[in-house]
DNA sequence: CTCTCAAAAGTCAAT
DNA sequence: CTTTTGAGAG
């Protein structure tokens, strides 16, 4: 979408520049004022374009100055994008306006708040990973594993408790206490909470739900923020859970003082609402106009992102969905080509896929960046990473095991938030024999309890590492750590980050005990630590007055659409989940199978099978130009092959918009029997069989293309420095004979074309593939 | 305390 | 099937 240059010449009515362009829906929502204004804006109608505009206008006409602002977005990423575009309008007026996620803007406001209700402002957030851990270790202590309790079951019905704003205190009042089971979670509930407190720390889900206790316990600080923020918008309204929903509407009431409520402006489209294991409450969107009395509604119906085709696909597999608002989704852009599909033998067939047309649309011209790969399960990621690595197509994760998650990462991290928060005792245990010196089990058991009993943190406790009757060794290293993280601390009020983390690093060795080591993936986890210090330099370079804190809160909250570069270069590949909100020239939806796409998990929930189809429908409508589907017959899933069957998905969408390369009906032979005889009931013939129309009335050279003796393997060979140059005949394992025609790239780099007498051409990485000369 | 090997868990999505 | 966690030996 391009953005308009709008001028602002038009000096008595600053809000008809503003409306240039757009058509009369997104007009109105740029203009209407009012106290509540419902924005319902289907995929690609142009929702951040009116947002960016109804914002610019508020302050062109002096109605709200920028500090009174506050725009929440889903991802870091998007509200990087919309203050971007609110400065191509504005200039330097976007300055104090607050543009951010739910979640940053609940950390902004809890460390100015914290010292009101027990804790510090430079408090640590406990991602999941860290919140399972200390759940585990309360988990262990209380022998909760005797009436039944799972670990992840605890987790999960903590979150939602928190989520739907219940503390340990409401939800035991109401409990059944003759229920062991019971009162065990209400047991480790309160130690979870406790721990937290002591630690000086909050998990994702109390960053959410202590701002509203903040204000619901504070109401002179609440008021505060109510006469602060006087336009309140929200993006993604459809994705929020109940402490999101109470969160705005404490801030949008009317003060104790009487001024009356801020504006609220949201946004959402029910049809892509797909966080409901996370809490979200679709009712929050579909109710807004009850919640919000006189609200006014508007509808953004035409898309300026994706073709017809496209667009036709997105409305007839959504319409399936029952007990929704009809919503026709329509573009002026043209048909396009059709959506393009395949059914391979198994997932490496379906990656080959994948790759193939990716090298097809690269050779016309379109950049790699442009393209992106969506799965249902990052499991799925491995086959397309040995293909895509092997094709050599550069790739991107997206998500998936991310970089600050990484066991190495969180042990640098632990030391930084070891040095701003010596309240965490988790941090600071973590760090106790890292890297290696001496200080096991033993050692951190004795130290917790001396510190439990004198009710200080471990960070304290280890000063008085001299009395606690330890080794000469011990107490040595123990002192030197303790020394080490009071210079960080000294360093921690001037310094930039990348001065403590070089420090911690110098001082440790950590880096050079990676590099001792002999396990070969540990000189690619001193590498990362090494990005980590790149990437500390980085944040002091953008943030100049930024702190040790604010660089750890950043860390905390990063989302996977966050680490996209736009500039990478590298096709993307990320969950159905991480697309929501970002488009591509060309979408690959892969996996599109029964099990999979509706997931098996997603039969037993309620509301389960219609969130499923919105998440291919997020999916189908991510794509401007070019869209293809492709699924696996069979599929390794815990290390056993089962037998797939094409996704009910793929029925709903008209026959004249997909043009099959491959369809499923040409498994219907003797091979698809034999195996379903140890798989699934539900055979792969019989359902596409039993359709009359279309899958059996494909052109012939289509239906030639079966080519179930001729899979693609993952085999991979150490050719050595095997020499080839154009000319050169060899032999492939999957593909057979072919000639190659170009080589490009150098050392282990090397990339063979070949023009492959049955398959067509493909790129080789020459140093892995299976190949010898023939 | 550290290393090695075997058992167990994980794979539905994420701030 | 792969990766992480645990037990037992050295």
């Amino acid at each position: 979408m391009t953005e308009l240059d709008l001028s602002f010449g038009a000096p008595n009515d600053p809000l008809t520049a503003l409306t240039e362009g757009l058509n009369p829906q997104q007009a109105e929502a740029v203009l209407y004022r009012g106290p509540a204004l419902l924005i319902v804006a289907g995929a690609g109608s142009g929702k951040t374009r009116v947002l960016t505009h109804r914002i610019a206008g508020l302050i062109r006409t002096r109605e709200a100055w920028p500090s009174q602002v506050l725009a929440i977005t889903f991802t870091n990423k998007a509200a990087a994008e919309m203050r971007e575009r609110a400065e191509g309008l504005l200039g330097q007026a976007t300055e104090g306006m607050w543009i951010s996620t739910f979640h940053s803007s609940c950390v902004r406001i809890l460390r100015r708040e914290a010292e009101n209700f027990g804790f510090t402002k430079n408090f640590t957030i406990y991602d999941s990973h860290d919140s399972r851990t200390l759940l585990k270790r309360i988990y262990k202590e209380t022998e909760a594993e005797h009436v039944g309790l799972s670990v992840a079951g605890i987790a999960n019905k903590m979150s939602r408790l928190k989520n739907e704003l219940a503390d340990v205190d409401s939800y035991a009042h109401n409990a059944n206490l003759n229920d062991p089971a019971e009162r065990k979670f209400i047991e480790v509930f309160r130690e979870y909470t406790r721990s937290l407190q002591a630690a000086n720390a909050f998990d994702f889900d109390d960053l959410l739900a202590q701002t509203v206790f903040l204000f619901r316990a504070f109401p002179g600080v609440a008021d505060h923020y109510r006469k602060k923020f006087r336009h309140i918008l929200v993006d993604e309204y459809q994705d929020t859970n109940h402490a999101q929903y109470a969160l705005i509407h404490e801030l949008t009431r009317e003060t104790e003082d009487g001024t009356p409520g801020a504006s609220l402006t949201v946004v959402g489209d029910s049809d892509q609402s797909i966080y409901a294991f996370r809490g979200a409450d679709i009712r929050n969107i579909a109710e807004f106009e009850r919640d919000f009395s006189g609200a006014k509604v508007v509808l953004l119906e035409q898309n300026y992102r994706s073709t017809q085709n496209i667009l036709s696909a997105a409305n007839a597999v959504i319409g399936n969905n029952f007990d929704r608002k009809a919503k026709n989704l329509w573009s002026a852009s043209g048909d396009g080509d059709k959506i393009m599909a395949f059914a391979g033998p198994g997932a490496h067939d379906e990656a080959q896929f994948v790759v193939d047309q990716i090298d097809a649309l690269h050779a016309q011209g379109m950049a790699y960046k442009d393209m992106a790969v969506f799965y249902r399960t990052n499991a799925q990621t491995r086959a397309l990473e040995e293909v895509f690595i092997r094709s050599a197509v550069p790739y991107r994760l997206v998500g998936g095991t991310k970089f600050y998650e990484r066991a190495e990462i969180k042990d640098v991290m632990a030391y930084l938030i070891s040095v701003a928060n010596p309240a965490d005792s988790l941090a600071t245990r973590r760090i106790l024999n890292v890297p290696k010196r001496g200080i096991g089990p033993a050692t951190e058991a004795t130290l917790q309890s001396f510190a439990t009993q004198n009710g200080i943190s471990v960070r304290e406790g280890m000063r008085s590492a001299a009395q606690l009757g330890f080794g000469p060794k011990v107490t040595g290293a123990m002192a030197g750590l303790s020394d080490l993280l009071d210079e960080a601390t000294t360093l921690m009020a001037a310094g930039p980050v990348a001065d403590i983390l070089a420090l911690i690093l110098e001082k440790t060795g950590y880096v050079d005990a990676l590099r001792a080591t002999r396990d070969p993936q540990d000189e690619a986890r001193a590498e990362n630590v090494e990005e980590l210090l790149a990437v500390t330099r980085e944040f002091d370079k953008n943030n100049p007055d930024g702190t040790l804190i604010d660089f750890l809160t950043e860390a905390a909250l990063v989302a996977a659409a966050d680490e996209l570069d736009d500039e990478s270069g590298t096709v993307s590949l990320m969950t159905l989940h991480t697309a929501k909100g970002l488009e591509y020239d060309a979408v690959f939806i892969t996996g599109v199978e029964e099990e999979l796409l509706p997931h098996r998990m997603s039969a037993m929930e309620p509301g389960g099978p219609a969130e499923e189809r919105r998440l291919f429908y997020v999916g189908i409508t991510r794509a401007r130009k070019r869209l293809f589907m492709s699924l696996a017959m069979s599929r390794a899933l815990f290390g056993q092959t089962n037998i797939s069957a094409p996704s009910r998905f793929l029925r709903e969408i008209p026959d004249e918009l997909i043009e099959w390369l491959q369809d499923p009906s040409s498994y219907s032979g003797g091979f698809g029997n034999s195996l379903s005889s140890s798989g699934s009931p539900r055979a792969v013939s019989g359902s596409w069989n039993q359709r009359s129309d279309g899958w059996n009335s494909l052109p012939p050279a289509a239906r030639e293309k079966r080519d179930w003796d001729n899979r693609v393997t993952n085999q991979i060979r150490d050719n050595g420095d095997l020499v080839l140059a154009p000319g050169d005949r060899i032999r492939h394992v999957d593909f057979g004979e072919g000639l190659v025609t170009e080589i490009t790239g150098v050392d282990s780099k090397r990339v063979a074309h070949v023009k492959f007498d049955q398959v067509g051409a493909k790129k080789l990485l020459i140093k892995i593939a299976p190949i010898e000369k023939i």
